[in-house]
RNA sequence: AGGCACGUAGCUCAGGGGGAGAGCGCUUGUCUGACGCACAAGAGGUCGGCGGUUCGAAACCGCCCGUGCCUACCA
């Protein structure tokens, strides 16, 4: 008790620390894989990018999985918890490539095998930076078992897929149309496109049409319509719809191309829009993801015109080595000048840029290796369609279903540095390709010894994908994954649905033959309090670190999980934690309270009172703590952490706190055994009470738990609280909330009459059954200190006194005698607004049961409810009105 | 263009067929032997608009308005 006591304010400083550290030696965090133990329960992180540090985001996430696995933990589960981080390779690459930049260098003049060692540098760094972020938010993690995605047991598995899936046909290697990131000098799959909506101009441009058979043009022409006048240079035809009669008869002939003239064919092709611009498309195959299928279907020369750089290549002529969009304005220059240009129109469009760089997609022809996707998406289908795997909310389910129907193949090769270089060799004598797991001394074709591997890397996302099995020792046959694979939940955001979840699920699927999780929770996005994504451009992030130097670990991880609902974005404001903070003080408080009120205890560790010594409010906060319980396990079981963090957080301030608290002060100071009684029911509520809250709030409940009168080894190995039924007390609840209402009636008497709280008052009683006025006489100490009443008379026919307030509750007149202190006037307004609510109330109750209808149709509980309520109105409304009748009286 | 959310107290948000809830803020009072990061009592809402279903709608359905997000090949 001298521990406690000492300050009024709970300070985390030194707390949290101090426990996360009394955890990890303990060994707490680890999983057991020997264990016999058959309820299991894993998590494999999402890891985080090496590229900085952790937001907020990552700040949800983590301590939601956190709040999971310690009440799995707590609740006997063996927990396994996976942390680790990713390579993130275009991201790394390019923050490492920005450091060499500062110092006047670029990664070409250092070389690839140096300029990865540099990488790896930075990956420490980075990793223990978040490493001690995720320990600081208390997350419980198995570190034993932290991995990364690119260490040798990740890399053995990535390479096992990618040969293992090669041979099966499912990997290829071709020429197709991809998104090249011009400043990252790599293709991009489709996901790494972000689109958005920019203004631009369409330019009509008259394509002079060729005399038939002749080689010079005629004065026709068509007029088309472009956005990207610079892909003229590469037009390798020009198309219309088959259908369309305006040029129908123009089919097989050609036109010339404007500036560059060369003759390319007006050819038909369906996917011509009639009703867009003129009807009339250029065709670019080798700039254009369209163009490109139109091409292959019209077996159309592919002609490249811009280089890796986003600048004309030497195909562009005279405009060679000019980049694209500079190209776009002579080129019209060059257009109207020669008056092919014919009008130039406003038009906004959705333009793809890239995701890490922000810079415009060139869409180029190039060679690179893909995943066929069909075949893996299917059962990936399938198994969130039977319900093998949930996704929670359900509502993402369609999104799911959406993207994987719609789904094309997958563009898994990088030309950067960082990252799982692609395990294939050319060979330099016969052009073929070898895959293999081990590094091939020959050309698997020709058997000569001049072969080179690969150099792109592969798409990270493709080594994520295998993260749930990968890190659990796959491809050997650990026992870990025998153990722990499925995993029981992934705990993500809505963002990596595509890129991350999905791509897990087919490859799950595909080479452990089951899903690699149960349920898939989707969490908020974490917005600033204008709604905005955080994001470093906008200078709007808050950083987790600050708010927990500030707040405290345990308020901002309560925050996180109070606003955790499902379906909707977080805006998270400082006032909220703020709150919260409050409510970790309160707490800090209460504990101080009973280990003050300790000092004489030596109870049991658990209520070892006989049932009938439990006084009513004993009997009351027992039940409505095991109703609590009940509320905080069915919203977890639901992921509703907000649910379950409100529930805790009422019951510990507003009913604990305010109400259990308060009403057994005058019990504690007695000595004997109503004193024990107290001591041991309030020990008891704390102890459950942190118990719960522990997931949420590890640090503040270790450090009170500590104190509790129990050898324990730490709150957080210590069984979540059960439910227990039979401490269920309807009646004690029932009477508990009437004694509430009756000194809440009371209260709000003396503030509306002024009547300052230190003025003991006398109260008198009319009560309308034996019934009540048993268990107000029982309660009557309680009343009496909580009401700040110096004389109680009950009765079953006491009469009101002429200068006296009163109030009605539910079977009970209340009057409070204030000789001198009661002005007339104020009580019979006071009175009348009384009465002008409960008729108005009466009124509603009254049409609703006067209608048959409702009678009839509504349920007969609903029914009888209203009839009760009636009943009780009645009796309130009479009582009002007498007593409004004789104060009425007393101001004439 | 299509799809999906969302619109509830001044602010941030819960709830969801049976008389509107929380936190913060606000007003008033308290300095009570755990806590002023507190206690007590209050004020404050046509639950975006219009129709429909129902005995009953803030909740379910339709349309509209507003906001946000996602997906998309109309050059």
């Amino acid at each position: 008790m001298d521990k406690i006591g000492l300050n009024k304010r709970y300070d985390p400083i030194g707390v949290e620390d101090k426990w996360y550290n009394y955890w990890m030696e303990k060994g707490y965090f680890h999983a057991d894989e020997k264990s016999d133990n058959p309820k299991r329960y894993s998590i494999v992180i999402p890891p985080p990018n090496i590229t900085g540090s952790l937001h907020i985001g990552h700040a949800l996430n983590n301590v939601l999985q956190d709040i999971l696995i310690r009440w799995k933990r707590m609740d006997g589960f063996n927990t396994l918890w996976i942390p680790g981080v990713d390579h993130a390779g275009i991201a790394t690459q390019n923050i490492v490539e920005k450091q060499l930049m500062e110092e006047g260098r670029n990664r070409h003049e250092l070389g690839r095998e140096r300029f990865i060692e540099r990488v790896w540098k930075w990956k420490e760094e980075s990793e223990k930076t978040i490493i001690k972020q995720l320990k600081r938010l208390g997350s419980s993690c198995d570190w034993e078992r932290e991995r990364f995605t690119m260490d040798k047991g990740l890399s053995i598995a990535t390479r096992e897929v990618f040969v293992s899936l090669y041979e099966d046909g499912l990997i290829y290697k071709g020429d197709y149309i991809i998104n090249w990131c011009t400043r990252c000098h790599t293709a991009l799959s489709d996901l790494e496109v972000e689109h958005e909506e920019q203004k631009g101009n369409l330019y009509y441009i008259r394509y002079p049409l060729m005399i038939e058979g002749e080689k010079r043009p005629s004065t026709d022409h068509l007029t088309i319509a472009t956005t990207r006048p610079e892909t003229i240079l590469g037009d390798t035809a020009i198309a219309v719809n088959p259908r369309d009669s305006r040029y129908i008869s123009l089919i097989g002939r050609s036109v010339l191309l404007p500036i560059v003239n060369r003759e390319i064919p007006i050819i038909a092709d369906e996917y011509v829009d009639e009703s867009f611009g003129t009807g009339v498309l250029k065709i670019t195959p080798a700039h254009d993801p369209y163009d490109f299928e139109i091409g292959s279907r019209h077996n159309l020369p592919q002609l490249k015109v811009i280089n890796e750089n986003g600048r004309m290549n030497e195909k562009a002529g005279r405009y060679k080595g000019m980049d694209r969009f500079e190209c776009r304005k002579e080129l019209v220059k060059g257009l109207k000048e020669e008056r092919y240009l014919v009008r130039i129109e406003d038009y906004s469009h959705s333009i793809g840029h890239c995701y890490r760089c922000k810079t415009i997609i060139e869409p180029t022809l190039s060679k690179q290796w893909f995943v066929k996707m069909k075949p893996l998406s299917e059962p990936a289908i399938e198994v969130v369609k039977n319900g093998r795997i949930r996704i929670i909310p359900r509502g993402w389910e369609n999104t799911y279903f959406e993207w994987m129907k719609n789904i094309k193949d997958w563009c898994i090769s990088r030309q950067i540095w960082w990252g799982h270089q692609i395990p294939a060799w050319n060979c330099l004598d016969c052009k073929g390709i070898t895959v293999s797991r081990k590094e091939p001394e020959r050309c698997i074709k020709c058997g000569g010894s001049n072969i080179e591997q690969e150099r792109d890397v592969l798409d990270t996302w493709f080594s994520s994908a295998l993260w749930p099995f990968s890190t659990l020792g796959w491809p050997e046959k650990t026992q870990e994954l025998s153990l722990f694979y499925p995993t029981s939940v992934l705990v993500t955001s809505f963002d990596i649905l595509f890129f991350w979840v999905a791509r897990m699920i087919m490859i799950g699927l595909r080479f452990m033959k089951d899903v690699p999780f149960r349920d898939v929770y989707i969490h908020a996005l974490v917005r600033d309090a204008e709604g905005q994504k955080m994001s470093k451009s906008k200078g709007n992030i808050i950083d987790p670190l600050l708010m927990m130097d500030r707040y405290g670990t345990d308020a901002f991880r309560f925050t996180l999980a109070a606003f955790a609902v499902q379906g909707r974005d977080i805006r998270l404001s400082k006032e909220r934690i703020e709150g919260y903070r409050n409510f970790v003080n309160k707490l800090w408080n209460a504990s101080r309270f009973t280990f003050l009120n300790l000092s004489d205890y030596n109870g049991g560790t658990r209520i070892e009172v006989d049932k009938s010594d439990l006084k009513l409010v004993d009997r009351w906060i027992l039940s409505r703590l095991n109703r609590t319980i009940l509320e905080v396990r069915k919203a977890l079981d639901d992921y509703k952490f907000n649910e379950a963090a409100n529930s805790i957080y009422q019951f510990i301030w507003h009913e604990f706190c305010d109400w259990y608290i308060e009403l057994i002060k005058a019990r504690l100071i007695d000595e004997g055994k109503e004193k024990r009684i107290s001591q041991n029911i309030l020990v008891n509520v704390l102890d459950k009470s942190l118990r719960l809250l522990h997931p949420f709030m590890p640090f503040i409940t270790e450090e009170i738990g500590e104190q509790l009168p129990y050898k324990r080894e730490g709150m957080m190995v210590s069984p979540y609280p059960e439910f227990e039924e039979d401490m269920v007390d309807d009646i004690a609840e029932k009477e508990m909330n009437m004694i509430m209402d009756f000194l809440r009636e009371i209260r709000n008497i003396r503030a509306e009459m002024d009547i300052p709280p230190s003025e003991r008052l006398k109260v008198i009683l009319n009560v309308d059954n034996k019934n009540k006025i048993n268990v107000l006489v029982r309660e009557k100490d309680y009343i009496c200190r909580l009401a700040r009443v110096k004389e109680l008379k009950i009765g079953l026919d006491n009469k009101r006194e002429e200068s006296a307030a009163t109030a009605v509750i539910d079977g009970i007149e209340i009057f409070i005698p204030l000789e001198g202190l009661i002005d007339f006037k104020e009580e019979k307004i006071r009175l009348e607004d009384k009465l002008q609510e409960v008729r108005k109330d009466l009124i509603f109750v009254s049409k609703r049961l006067s209608n048959r209808d409702f009678i009839t149709n509504a349920p007969p509980e609903v029914v009888a409810k209203d009839k009760e309520k009636q009943k009780m109105l009645i009796g309130k409304e009479n009582k009002l009105q007498e007593n409004l009748k004789s104060i009425t009286r007393m101001c004439e």
